[in-house]
RNA sequence: GCGCCUCUAGCUCAAUGGUAGAGCAGUGGACUUUUAAUCCAUUGGUUCUGGGUUCGAGCCCCAGGGGGCGCACCA
């Protein structure tokens, strides 16, 4: 990963007729000199295309072998390929949209451009002039009269057949990752679609986008650690968002009625392949509306969202076909919990009975857990990784979901639901506790859990419960880590390949 | 945080403890229809870092660093 010494500062002497990087470095920038001694600037400020590549060939891709049109084009890319043939050059275009060859003849464009011309690296920008045209072989190409270096690329690319596989080097230097993997380009294509998608389907139901603080006083909504950074102005703590819901909550009791944020969060714990620092969630709140509602919406919009991205409903998960146009399961986390264990559990049964339970399937339990707590754990321990067909998993227990309303026919349970897809939990809703008396009891449980040490638990929110206090409608809620839905649409195993620049240690330079 | 694996040329990869190699890229040459062009020639290394064992270490041992995977935490 160490560069070897800025060739610019090295005598060019030694470094020219040597190899490589700072050798290779050395002799491109002697090429900047030379450009520029001929009058020719190799980093131009503008250039007029008139087509995209992807343009040239929906207008130009079927015309014979062999024959010339008279359509003229500029276009602009970076050069991938080059293939040498004495007086003539063949070289690979790409831009955003396509890729072309280009074929220039030294008897068209005169001896001094095409030296120019054979002068080019792999990896330069470059405009061009020409006439379309295709091959003998039949190769749509670009017969240039004019071009122009764009960019002058001082550093070699990657291997142009392998490519990078370092996935340090390939996460690190993202840029020359998106110039040779295309693997890589497609993951964020299919990301830009997903989250494209989801906002067409909000704004369908009449959802509007808000954008709320990343900096918050209190970092509720979820349990985990925050990040905490200070205000120098106002003197005071402040800790980067776990979670979108309360504010947004607050826009409900404001009469917003149907509100949704994209954005990021932030959650001070481990990086895997499922995990980063800062992810992205949509989170979106319905008034009049309760956990069922919202369990429909969430199929809808990840149903959307595949077709849109991907063209299908159907993914692939360790090997294993699922098609996300199939009603999904609904079961609750007691009975998810019966059926892998054959014992009922309930939170309402004694606590010594449901810790020797947890002992029997290797949950050790902490001693401030109570019984919703350990049923979750059970539940993670013993039934959560075997839910690969799309499930929403439902009734959490009350401990375990202090923003949850209370299941209309078990005041144990809540009306809440977790999505889990492939064995990963993609998102999470619930008919939203609206009542300001019980939000702040709930809320006072959370103090003790964290007056306790749990740092995972938040104190009580003062104004959201004077929020509530102005009445907030029945109300459903939803929560969805896009990385994770990103990943099941991409085909991809780790959250760092639909994230652009992932969280990693810095680089020693 | 713990365990296992990994780090060699710009890139992709080789090398039973015995002189560090290949392909691509680069450089020089040939070539007016190539397609990862081809052919000939050729440059390029602090083998992640620091110790140690050994006559001799890319390889074995110890410590450190980066990364990957798993566990834990979590979404």
């Amino acid at each position: 990963m160490t560069d070897e010494p800025d060739a610019s500062l090295e005598p060019e002497s030694d470094l020219l007729s040597g190899s490589g990087l700072a050798a290779e470095k050395a002799k491109r920038l002697a090429k900047l000199d030379t450009l520029r001694a001929g009058g020719e600037e190799p980093y131009p400020y503008r250039f007029d295309r008139s087509h995209t590549l992807g343009e040239v060939r929906a207008a130009h891709g079927s015309i014979e072998a062999g024959t010339e049109t008279d359509a003229h084009v500029a276009v602009a890319g970076r050069m991938m390929l080059k293939r040498e043939q004495g007086k003539l050059i063949f070289a690979t275009l790409r831009d955003r949209t396509d890729e072309i060859q280009l074929f220039i003849s030294k008897a068209v464009v005169g001896d001094d451009a095409f030296g120019l011309v054979a002068d080019l690296d792999l990896g330069d920008w470059v405009g061009v002039e020409g006439i379309v045209m295709a091959t003998r072989k039949g190769e749509l190409s670009v017969k240039v009269q004019r071009l122009r270096l764009l960019s002058k690329a001082i550093r070699p690319m990657p291997d142009k057949w392998k490519g990078l596989t370092d996935t340090d080097t390939r996460y690190r230097q993202r840029y020359a990752d998106l110039i040779v993997n295309e693997e890589a380009r497609r993951a964020f294509q299919v990301r830009h679609e997903v989250i494209a998608s989801f906002r067409r389907t909000l704004h369908g139901h009449g959802y509007i986008e808000v954008e709320t603080p990343m900096l918050h006083v209190e970092a509720g909504g979820a349990h985990a650690r925050p990040f905490v950074t200070h205000h120098n102005t106002l003197d005071m703590t402040l800790y980067l968002r776990i979670a979108l819901e309360l504010h947004l909550k607050r826009l409900i009791v404001g009469g917003m009625e149907r509100v949704f944020e994209i954005g990021r969060v932030f959650r001070n714990e481990g990086i895997s392949t499922r995990h980063n620092p800062e992810f992205t969630m949509m989170e979106s709140y319905q008034a009049f509306a309760d956990c069922s509602d919202v369990i429909a919406l969430t199929e809808e919009l990840i149903v959307t969202a595949a077709r849109d991205a991907i063209g299908t409903t159907i993914v692939t998960i360790d090997g294993e076909e699922v098609d996300l146009a199939e009603p999904w399961r609904q079961a609750r986390m007691i009975d998810l919990v019966e059926e892998a264990i054959g014992v009922a559990v309930h939170p309402s049964q004694p606590l010594d009975q449901l810790r020797s339970l947890a002992a029997e399937h290797g949950v050790t339990c902490a001693p401030r857990w109570g019984t919703g707590k350990i049923i979750e754990e059970l539940f993670e321990a013993t039934a959560e990784h075997k839910l690969v067909q799309p499930t929403f998993v439902t009734g959490h227990p009350v401990e375990i979901s202090p923003l949850a309303r209370a299941d209309r026919n078990d005041a144990y349970l809540t009306e809440r639901f977790e999505l889990f897809v492939g064995r990963r939990e993609l998102a999470n809703g619930y008919s939203e506790l609206n009542d300001p008396v019980e939000q702040r009891l709930r809320f006072e449980d959370e103090q003790l859990a964290k007056d306790a040490g749990d740092d995972e638990a938040t104190g009580v929110d003062e104004d959201y419960i004077r929020a509530l206090e102005y009445g907030l409608p029945p109300t459903g809620g939803l929560g969805v880590g896009m990385d994770r839905v990103i990943m099941l649409l991409s085909g991809v195993h780790s959250i760092k390949e639909v994230i652009l620049f992932p969280t990693l240690r810095p680089e020693v330079f």
